[in-house]
DNA sequence: AATTAGCACTCGCCGTAGGCGACTGCTAAG
DNA sequence: CTTAGCAGTCGCCTACGGCGAGTGCTAATT
């Protein structure tokens, strides 16, 4: 049942060549590679005992081999070292983020561009989301007589606006003094207590009132559609991709909106391995993800990941996403305190 | 040197025929479709014709006729009446926006989801600029003992959020009270009116004034990193992207950040179509564009397009985006006041 | 029992060849 | 200016054969 050392030698180099070839891997070539000592004979009977084991295939009689999605779960599981990246890569990644703009839409947006490129495969990230919103302060803006817009700051600097239809004409200086109100009577309330001071209000206080919950509700639950991607040209032009349909179901992964926020991830700081779409997401069962949360758990949180053929770097994929992770936590926790 | 009644008749059939199919289109299925009543040697003599001016060509010597890109660009301006939607997809449409959530990110989400499926290409639409931002109010929330987060509101509510790096330890009622100063001083200045005020300000006053006339200017000059864009999967899938380098450069394209803003667009109303990349992008020869501005001349203005193959249905395209760009319009006015 | 050498066999890949069919271009007549 | 007719071009498909990479098996060796 278990491997011999041998086997998963065997399977890891494997495993490495393909990924960096893309072609199927011939027992010759695992001899010439000095990884073994042995001859090619006792590598085809091993190769045939990792095929019986389902670790790896052939794509057909006279090639060599391909590893399997469950090959590639042992290798990333059990054979895949604590890969660090190069340091001055990671010294790279690091002065980038230190020298961008203080601003979270800059920073995600270079996330992505980082790790697309540092694992050469695509990017997604997703802003920090409050698990627990908290009201901040909020203001309308007059914009026509019987429109305004409401702009919502919720505790920890995230911003919403929506625009509010008036019952009846009302001019700025209302509206500033609804709005005084407002921040007077909801400051740093979550949104039960909101909706607890909810009686005594006029009706276009109800309205503002109701909308800000909603926005933060919206916050809380929705799907964020602040989505950064990047990368999608590295891994197009991926062999596996250049013949058709193959792309289209990354493509379709990385357009859908709630993507991301359908893999309950577990906590901050581990980095989650999904391999050929492992049964749950039978449209990707030709890539893999690699993800991470990212924030301050139980406060405010994100998800960093890239997608990419199952065939994939995955030592240099989870390293970026850690780091990349890792780097994100820090600035979230210099945002939104700690 | 003009085409006769014929030969117009003959290149709107190619094009749209060769739109519709993707493949090379023959004297014979001219001759058999009945919207010319001569016989195909006469036909053929057009279609000789029309390769002479530059209109078509010929893949090679035995297969039917393909449009040009000159082909096209006649066909665009000459050929191509006022193409209207079918009223009910147009309802459709209209019905769409009207439902959604009143929030400028969902409104960009749904128009690029929207335009992507009528025109059955790529959409891409940025999010309204300012022209001529003023400052209405800016936020200072601790976070950190000497870490603040900077929310500035622009008039009509655009948002932008920094996070500031202070010199001494300050908490959140001093930041306050210098926040509450600055909007006193700043509120409904231009950034000229508030560089002219920064005389007598303290360290950080003028540290907090600084970032937010830096967010101010990069509100203006900088491309907008909102960038929406939806449809990949449909343009993937025409049979002109299938054979792998062709996709890159679309895609290449859509992940630019600053593409849209390149093109100096006309003002708000017309409609752009640039076809093969005219020279300029060449890395798109083999694709076209059709381009909106929306919103508000010389105040708020966005922009909106689709990115295809030149093979695109540029009657579809043309309105589509011509309805979705009014439509953003309305939505800018609404918001931000005209 | 594990390893090795040797060999037959499989099968994808590639270049060649021939036939089919879709179109065009041209010429000569109406 | 239009048309009929016909020769000629060229892409596409299929069949064929040889090459070579690589395996699987068997029997001998350690």
């Amino acid at each position: 049942m278990g491997l011999t050392l041998r086997q998963q030698q065997i399977l890891s180099y494997v495993v490495q060549t393909y990924v960096a070839t893309a072609k199927p891997v011939s027992s010759q070539a695992i001899l010439t590679s000095g990884h073994v000592i042995v001859s090619s004979a006792t590598i085809r009977n091993d190769l045939a005992a990792l095929e019986d084991e389902g670790f790896l295939t052939h794509p057909h009689t006279s090639a060599g081999r391909v590893p399997t999605d469950k090959g590639y779960r042992y290798f990333v599981e059990r054979l895949l070292g604590d890969v660090e990246l190069p340091p001055h890569e990671e010294n790279t990644i690091r002065h980038q983020f230190h020298q961008a703009r203080l601003e979270m839409g800059q920073w995600m947006q270079l996330a992505a561009a980082v790790l697309a490129r540092s694992s050469r495969s695509a990017a997604l990230i997703s802003a920090p989301r409050l698990e627990q919103p908290r009201f901040r302060h909020l203001e309308l803006i007059s914009t026509q007589s019987q429109m305004a817009l409401l702009v919502l700051v919720l505790q920890g600097g995230t911003v919403r606006q929506q625009v509010l239809a008036l019952r009846d004409p009302t001019d700025q200086s209302e509206l500033s003094q609804t709005a005084a109100r407002l921040n007077g009577l909801f400051g740093g309330a979550d949104p039960a207590t909101i909706r607890g001071r909810l009686a005594g209000l006029s009706d276009f206080e109800l309205d503002a009132a109701r909308s800000a919950l909603e926005l933060m509700a919206g916050d809380a639950n929705q799907p964020s559609t602040e989505v950064f991607r990047d990368g999608l040209t590295e891994v197009l032009q991926e062999p596996e991709f250049v013949s058709q349909s193959g792309a289209r179901a990354i493509v379709h992964a990385l357009e859908q909106p709630g993507f991301l926020q359908d893999l309950t991830l577990a906590k901050v700081g581990t980095v989650q391995v999904v391999i050929g779409g492992e049964g749950r997401w039978h449209e990707l069962s030709s890539c893999s993800m690699v993800m991470a949360r990212y924030g301050v758990d139980g406060f405010a949180t994100g998800t960093v990941g890239v997608v990419g053929p199952t065939r994939m770097p995955y030592g240099r994929a989870i390293s970026s996403v850690r780091l990349v992770a890792g780097l994100m936590s820090g600035l979230v926790g210099d945002i939104y305190g700690e």
